[in-house]
DNA sequence: TCTGGGGTCCTAGGACCC
DNA sequence: TCTGGGGTCCTAGGACCC
């Protein structure tokens, strides 16, 4: 039997409004209505709006109070991320038992490399149906696939495809597919970039195509420039690489209200780095670089961050590199909306480490972990925040 | 409209060394 | 005498994505 070319071996994979349709697997009543998933509170947005919501204006990371201006009858359910890394963990379950070649942009949409299911399908399209139809069965949710050459084009045609559909940009039609849509549609197309290319008189694919590849480097830089002409033509050669251990990882709050004293300030630090530390040691990462974000009133944001002489994933540790770095900043004259740690230059905690020193305090924290695990997060706090926590409670602050 | 929380990647400047 | 050049590391900020 003479099979057709397998010409567009990669899949992207994304699910519909996944936050919301995961609220209605579990929650029938939600079916048919405008909901929108997200922060309920003064400053919560929109993290996932269902279509019939979106039919009327509400788009994702909208402050919520705007959405249920836009939409009277929004229902607004707030976000129960366990259950979505539970759902994420079923689907992409799913896309691991066509190939190994999976890689995941978000915790709701992957690319798939299907080359090597040559022999056992016709046209790379049957494997997105079957995918699609697997994933209805086993866990109830609508996704929307892509099929391409590339990564680039596949991710396009799965947007293109919304919702609950597939389609495929089949070699040597991509030109004619692309040419037509608006630079905005372009992957590293957003708000600067999109002004950067009307103030030179380029709003379609097409256009950006045909302008001279210097003109671009010059006034969006070499790699971005070089970048988004590539794409223009449909040109990506970036392979699927499953290999995804994260380079960072962080907790950041926004406060209902200002926090406008520096002890406040602190006492927010210390609880996010417990937080932080506790994460850390479940995924066995330690972290050599601290960072701290904040975020003023009037929304600028300044990062601090500091290379430390050991790894550590300690709550102790961030803590004091954290009030080191706090002391950078000019907390005097603005309130801060938004207070945020992290760590980077991740290493995994089973690598052999030299200071013993920290030992002690690594007991400590993994028994503070223990304890929050059988008796949840407000059981053991360190006596500086038991301290704040209730003036931080009376404040409305979670 | 007044802007979440979790990330990735790029650029640019200064320190430092040879 | 007022002045090199390249490489690497560190830091801050910003754009972007879901």
């Amino acid at each position: 039997m003479k099979r057709a070319p397998f010409t567009e071996p990669i899949l992207h994979v994304d699910m519909d409004s996944f936050f919301v349709e995961v609220e209605r697997r579990d929650d029938p009543s939600l079916r048919d209505r405008p909901v929108a998933v997200g922060g309920t509170g003064d400053r919560g947005v929109v993290a996932s709006a269902s279509y019939e919501a979106r039919a009327n204006g509400v788009t994702s990371a909208m402050p919520m109070r705007y959405a249920r201006r836009l939409c009277r009858d929004l229902v607004v359910v707030s976000a129960h991320h366990a259950k979505y890394r539970q759902a994420s963990e079923d689907v992409f379950s799913i896309f691991r038992s066509f190939t190994p070649l999976v890689e995941g942009a978000s915790i709701d949409e992957a690319f798939l490399d299907i080359s090597g299911l040559r022999l056992h399908y016709e046209d790379p399209e049957q494997v997105g149906v079957e995918i699609r139809s697997r994933l209805r069965a086993e866990t109830g949710l609508p996704g929307s696939v892509g099929v391409a050459r590339n990564k680039f084009l596949a991710k396009l045609a799965s947007e293109t495809a919304k919702p609950d559909g597939l389609l495929k940009v089949a070699a040597g039609a991509e030109v004619e597919f692309l040419h037509p849509l608006p630079v905005t549609r372009l992957w590293g197309v957003g708000a600067a970039t999109s002004a950067a290319l009307e103030r030179l008189g380029i709003a379609t694919v097409g256009a950006l195509a045909s302008a001279p590849v210097e003109t671009l480097r010059r006034h969006l830089g070499s790699t971005m420039g070089t970048m988004l002409y590539d794409l223009a033509w449909g040109k990506d050669e970036r392979p699927v690489d499953p290999d995804g251990a994260a380079k960072s990882i962080s907790v950041e709050q926004t406060y209902e209200q200002d926090l406008a004293d520096r002890s406040l300030i602190e006492a927010e630090l210390l609880r996010h780095c417990v937080k932080l530390s506790g994460r850390m040691r479940r995924v066995g990462k330690l972290g050599k670089v601290l960072a701290v974000k904040v975020r003023f009133a009037d929304f600028e944001t300044v990062h601090r961050r500091l290379t430390l002489a050991d790894s550590t994933n300690t709550g102790r540790d961030m803590f004091r590199a954290g009030v080191a770095l706090l002391a950078d900043i000019d907390l005097d004259r603005r309130a801060v909306r938004l207070v945020g740690v992290g760590m980077t230059d991740l290493s995994d905690s089973t690598a052999p480490r030299q200071l013993t020193t920290h030992h002690e305090w690594e007991n400590v924290a993994d028994a503070v972990d223990q304890v929050h695990r059988r008796f949840g997060d407000q059981a053991v706090l360190p006596a500086r925040l038991a301290a704040t926590s209730e003036s931080i409670s009376e404040r409305g602050v979670s």
